[in-house]
DNA sequence: CCACGTTTGTTCGCGGTAGAGACAATATGT
DNA sequence: ACATATTGTCTCTACCGCGAACAAACGTGG
């Protein structure tokens, strides 16, 4: 149910057939690597003739290369295909209302130093500067992992992603703040710039070793926040001004708790980490000055007190895991995904919250299948942020498109 | 970004090119006419001489035709190209709680005859039966609109689209109805079973005489329930079930007034039709037996008597008026839409209450450019769910397809 | 050791398609 | 009548997948 017009439409020229090959068979080495060339045309379906070419191109691009043959049970032993991601790295930033962490992957997301930081300076000019000197150390220590291919920089807010500039970013205090000119100009690097909701959910689309992710799924970032990222049809929900899937800041009550973003009673105002904190101590955390002691408590440390037999704790985390449910039912009704993906802090909890999540989210949902969408937690481990932000470098280059 | 993998991803062969142009200029053709071949090769980009084959063989396949030859300023005349929709015709029908339309349209979804309605059966089996004796008796009676290609069926509810399943229709107090096989084996045509909110959106997709129709917008219809279709890139979206859109049952309030979807303080608890004179009267209106003259009251009634001065009808009109902005926030904050189309009886009141459905997105959109998202309001004389039923029939012929 | 079968990767002719340009047909203006 | 402009068709070329044949690599068994 596509029309013709609206998007930026273009005509199939002779090249176009060779171009569109091109693609998938880049994508089925990414996600069957290692593969052969007699692999690829099976899987593909078409002559090993045609494979070879596509596949001598990419080669002669410097995007594939040709690893050591493998086994075969009888006959000519097949020569492995792999992407080419030697000498090649990318720096995922994430930028965090307290701390910015940098990591340096390969171009498939892979880690390839350990996660380093900083605190973040909230004038964005200090940020920048802080945050360039920060990536150049990076890649001057780690000169032996190759040319950095581009710098992958997830916010908490909303960014107009092909400016490169953070629109709105309410617990950075950051309002059109131009980043990516600045870190570029500095570095002579690529530089992206993308919310962290929908850069957890590329990075999620995009981990697909066994080629078997999901394409219509949610990632829901439960931190300082609420960040949502959705992906339909295998393709991110940017929506016109790249704002799509705020739904932090759907209301649960429009006459609940005032929230950062202006309005009252937003989901975010119901779950995200502070209304959490601010709950555990039955008061509003964002009034200012705190005491050291109420500043300093994370949501690791009240799910540790919570699990050490802290009643209160326990319940300020059940009374979150229900407003997540049913925040969760308004996701779900609207979007319909076949899985939800939950990041955060309090995914340590999980096996505390989870049935009532589930509670909250049956409570709402309109279908009893809409009610058991399958909730996947990614733990923090994974740094969802950051290979979402490394995924920013390299997903384009995979990514197909649109015809007719 | 959209991976290679998960989707039913075709290689592309040597008739893969003209497949997709045959499709752009099919389509350039439904959006631009009437327009000559030279036309066509301009808005193309492509050679006279490409463009010339694939005409031919629209032409060859009986699905475009050579009209009248147009005029020109100086050199040959061009002969222009239409739609080939003679001697065929779709039979629209719309199912609402009370009555059902059909309505005969053209293949582009232009009213061929006049709308018929009859009272809607609540039980399934003699429903079907109903239809399909009305849809025969105007099929006959309009013999002269030529073979009829399809039946599309607007439904208030959920459906299982690819099965023609109805899962869950509250206001018809339907649940797992399957329509399309018992339509589609009377009829001996086919048949296409949709949800209202998502029709509603394909015909405004669709109707794009310009080719200039949004690729990023949601259509609202409010009447007894409140559907939301959902247009993304171009594509309608579905989600896993084909329940994606039920903004419907979004939360305003979750304690808020019970819904009957089960659930509280839906949205649509607030605005639907319903909702809306349950308020002018000061009584819920699902309690039943109720006085005539309430039962009688509709919605164009309460709008005649707020303009004839009735404070109570025009405060319940506004006081749905601001409920429906503040739901409309809830959209415009996780779809981020180009534009919103609005249908249903209170567009009828939009100069009344277009105000305070804007204070009320504003109140709640995140930022000031969300919060303008134009609006447009679609009045029921273009019949928009009839006209949605239509695209059923015809759009898919039409639709491309993603690659790579 | 060598013939044979199996599998991989390459090569070559074929058919289908768009690109470029020439050409005939058609219409207007001088 | 002639120049000019526009449309639609035709021809030739380049590109690319299809199909089949072929060379290369490898194991098996006589």
């Amino acid at each position: 149910m596509r029309p013709a017009h609206p998007r930026p439409l273009r005509v199939a020229t002779r090249g176009t057939t060779r171009e569109i090959n091109r693609r998938i068979a880049l994508n089925f080495i990414r996600t069957n690597q290692p593969v052969s060339r007699a692999d690829l045309a099976r899987l593909m379906g078409t002559r090993r003739g045609a494979v070879s070419l596509l596949v001598n191109q990419l080669i002669e691009d410097g995007v594939v290369f040709e690893g050591a043959t493998g086994e075969a049970r009888r006959g000519r032993k097949p020569t492995f295909l792999y992407i080419d991601s030697r000498k090649r790295c990318v720096v995922a930033v994430d930028i965090r209302p307290t701390r910015t962490f940098i990591m340096v992957t390969d171009l498939m997301g892979q880690q390839l130093a350990s996660v380093t930081s900083f605190p973040t300076e909230r004038d964005p000019k200090k940020f920048v500067a802080a945050l360039v000197k920060r990536i150049a150390g990076v890649l001057v220590e780690h000169k032996d992992l190759g040319r950095c291919e581009g710098v992958g920089v997830v916010v908490p807010g909303m960014v107009e992603s092909e400016a490169g500039c953070v629109i709105l970013a309410p617990n950075l205090g950051w309002r059109n703040v131009d980043l990516r000119a600045p870190i570029a100009a500095a570095l002579g690097l690529p530089v992206h710039i993308e919310n962290s909701g929908k850069a957890c959910a590329l990075a999620q689309l995009w981990s697909t070793r066994d080629g078997k992710a999901p394409s219509n799924f949610v990632y829901i970032t439960v931190s300082d926040g609420l960040g949502v990222g959705i992906v339909l049809g295998g393709e991110i929900v940017r929506g016109q001004h790249n704002i799509a899937g705020e739904f932090g800041h759907v209301p649960l009550n429009i006459d609940g708790p005032r929230c950062g973003c202006g309005a009252s009673g937003c989901w975010e105002a119901y779950v995200s980490n502070l209304a959490t904190l601010s709950r555990y101590f039955g008061r509003d955390l964002r009034e200012r000055p705190l005491p050291a002691d109420v500043a300093a408590l994370t949501v690791d440390d009240l799910i540790a007190r919570a699990r050490g037999g802290d009643a209160k704790a326990l319940a300020a985390l059940l009374s979150t895991a229900r407003y997540l449910g049913l925040g969760l039912g308004s996701v779900v009704n609207a979007i319909d995904p076949s899985r939800v993906y939950i990041g955060g802090e309090i995914t340590a909890a999980w096996d505390l919250i989870e049935a009532t999540v589930r509670a909250g989210l049956a409570e709402r949902a309109l279908t009893p299948s809409a009610g058991a969408t399958p909730i996947t937690i990614v733990p923090p481990e994974q740094y969802p942020r950051l290979r979402g932000a490394a995924a920013l470098v390299a997903a384009p280059s995979f990514a197909g498109r649109v015809v007719a």
